[in-house]
DNA sequence: ACGCAAATGCAACAATGTTGCAAAATAATT
DNA sequence: AATTATTTTGCAACATTGTTGCATTTGCGT
């Protein structure tokens, strides 16, 4: 198991359960972001749906993963940088959609572009989703 | 009715009915984005819900309107800048939500800001999803 | 080990989206 | 203008996705 499982649960006051662990685990194994789907897929038959839904919306309350808007409207987490644990607020992102495997990647090394708009608009969050093919499925 | 309705219909090989008559007007009426619900409610019982899908859908392949990614992965769809008529391919939008109202702006004339990926990412669209409080909900 | 609080599983439900097919509306042809 | 061919619609049924309430189970602090 990986390390930084327990300590990010108990930091986040969370009880520590089999659900969490596992569904944390697979966050911290993939590098690219994840569907409910594919975590209902990974773990069997071991946790029931509505527990997987709540564990989701545990960890994005508690900053641990975050939704990523996508290009098809699917709805996908990924793990928040340095699991979110100084109150970070993800202001800007920039993430990464591969139009062929259908991998994505939360870039967070990226830097986040301005956006200059029409007076009248306060920004508050600024979001990049950039389709095209990634590193493996280079073409 | 909006002049320029029968036309973008026929320039796109799509036969006048009642429905896309109306979903498009609306479209043209309301600066912002519409949902599916928007366009179900505002039509009452006048059509099927099956065919207010089956319209976005087919206005989605003509070109008409495209869907716009939201930060809580909402469906919705704009009008397409010059319906599209040029082959136009939307390749780069930025779009504002604004987050008291709900209004959806399609910024068509905002320019898109360059983003640099790491090597190996092979770009084809760049969504800027903009999220904040609209002229209208200044505060 | 015990008791309390929290999380889980189950069932039922709600919302959203899809598919097949017969009936109706639109377009093309004569 | 009437007839035929094509497209679109409405209905029904279904699939998927997400939510809620409640009894049971699990984890946690003492």
């Amino acid at each position: 198991m990986h390390p930084r499982i327990v300590d990010t649960l108990k930091r986040n006051q969370l009880s520590i359960t089999d659900s969490r662990k596992k569904i944390l685990e697979m966050f911290l194994q993939k590098k690219g972001a994840l569907a409910h789907a594919d975590i209902e897929q990974q773990s069997g038959e071991e946790f029931d749906r509505v527990t997987i839904y709540r564990t989701l919306q545990t960890f994005v309350e508690k900053g641990i993963i975050h939704t990523i808007p996508t290009a098809d409207n699917s709805v996908r987490y990924a793990l928040c940088k340095d699991d979110c644990s100084e109150g970070h607020h993800h202001d800007n992102h920039v993430h990464f959609m591969c139009d062929h495997c259908g991998t994505t990647y939360c870039l967070d090394h990226v830097t986040v572009p301005a956006v200059v708009l029409p007076a009248g608009f306060k920004i508050s969050q600024v979001d990049v989703v950039v389709s095209g093919s990634c590193l493996k499925c280079q073409q």
